[in-house]
DNA sequence: TATTCATATAGACAACTATCAATCTATAAG
DNA sequence: CTTATAGATTGATAGTTGTCTATATGAATA
């Protein structure tokens, strides 16, 4: 994944409606009216937050007649979480006041 | 963790320049000036994002007479590893092709 | 076929963002 | 004290984004 691709989903991560889509789907695949009704939004701006998180591969969509079902994508989120998991302070001592108990030297890269 | 914060996060690293940032300081602390030399922005541009980067945490600053040194600030970053590490899409069998290998539905949350 | 319902698209608008040139601040060097 | 250097700030601008209303599409139903 290069640092385009990598800026597109966190672009695509950062808006707090779509984060909280996101979590929603966390627990399963939801039907966007279901969605929809969790947030303060209009329908059609909803459709366009799902556009996003689609077109950057975040999540799929089923669609079965009239409904539209979106799941986390995960392949495409491990791979991201795994980009994610590579990012260290490289040196522990070296963070604000020296109090950093990460294990970032000792294989966390 | 809230969603406002996650939000701001990814909206940070919404940006390639500042995945490159990112990365570089991965391996190490690293001068602002080295910094500048690997990217294809101005100082002023540059400032820029640092600021953003450090505004919502992620990076630290350590002021070294003329000098800027950045690091990644760990203890920030490893907990916003954390919340993405949660996310999934807790059915592999309802991903694409149902062919997704994710151990979510088996700890992975 | 006509209607209803779920979702997508189009268009508009205000707010935000990445970028740069110009300038300021503060430290170091002469 | 003067000059040079690293970095931050200011102000401007073009492009992007989140949101809405209005409308279109497409599937189920009467």
């Amino acid at each position: 994944m290069n640092d385009t691709e990598i800026a597109s989903i966190c672009k695509a991560l950062g808006d707090e409606n779509r984060v909280k889509i996101i979590k929603m789907l966390t627990k399963g695949e939801l039907c966007a009216c279901k969605i929809l009704d969790a947030l303060a939004i209009t329908q059609p701006t909803l459709s366009h937050h799902m556009k996003i998180l689609a077109e950057t591969g975040l999540v799929t969509v089923r669609k079965d007649g009239k409904w539209a079902y979106y799941a986390v994508n995960c392949p495409r989120f491990s791979a991201f979480k795994a980009v994610v998991a590579e990012i260290c302070c490289a040196d522990g001592a070296k963070s604000v006041g020296g109090s950093c108990s990460c294990d970032c030297e000792n294989g966390g890269k």
